[in-house]
DNA sequence: CGTCTAGTTTGACAACTGTCTAAACAGAGT
DNA sequence: ACTCTGTTTAGACAGTTGTCAAACTAGACG
């Protein structure tokens, strides 16, 4: 499967308007990616870092699943384009791309919308 | 399954701290939900309705999928906590549960990160 | 070159998911 | 009570997913 291009949709939240059938499709595969606790855990670990990066050993060591399984997982991420690596000697690093998650953040974002509490 | 109850977590961003193995397991609930383009696009169409609330026929209409499987979509995102739905007379009303939504949204909130850009 | 370590890919398999048809359920109105 | 409409549940089936063990690749270091 082919990963998610740099031109992923930026799309106003939810509360404001309804998603056209392509653009779901692509946004889905970010929520997909999320989707597995296994996985949001990975990311947490790795967006904790704050601009920095996270060797794939620490990783690995942080789960008792194993090193295939964690690689298949970062694979999931990054064809979603919630991450993104780079090897260097040895070892590989991964990084989150802020730009995509602040993509779906916004998407779920309530906090602007009129919407009225319910009794 | 049982619901998602109303005492969800609700995390600071990923950016700022790791997640526990179960905080993980009832987010990632949220997003998996999220992660088909059907009921994304479902909540998008209960969502813009922005407070007000959408009846399942008008769901049904919008999409070439059999009733059932809408029902279906719609159970899921129900038990994920992300909407809520009532019977009053012959028709079934949803409505979006904006806190839960708003959890899910802070927790890929990276506005407020220091992450350092990357070259 | 040979080998050691770090990670990924492949292949297999049980478990889960999305979709459908058929059946059941809930009210409204005869 | 019967029926008609709107919605959910049950069951079936193809396709997908998460996991592991085994095989493979990339670079470091003798």
């Amino acid at each position: 499967m082919p990963a998610i291009p740099d031109t992923s949709p930026c799309c106003p939240p939810l509360v404001d308007e309804a998603l056209t059938d392509e653009t779901a499709a692509t946004l889905a595969r970010g929520f997909k990616a999320l989707g597995d606790p296994v996985r949001l855990r990975l990311l947490s670990l790795i967006a904790s870092r704050a601009g920095d990066e996270v060797c794939v050993c620490e990783l690995t060591d942080a789960f008792t699943l194993t090193g295939p399984t964690i690689s298949h997982h970062l694979k999931v991420l990054r064809e979603a384009g919630l991450i993104d690596c780079q090897r260097r000697g040895t070892w590989v690093y991964y990084w989150i791309v802020p730009a995509r998650l602040a993509a779906l953040s916004q998407l779920l974002d309530v906090s602007g919308a009129t919407a009225t509490a319910r009794p």
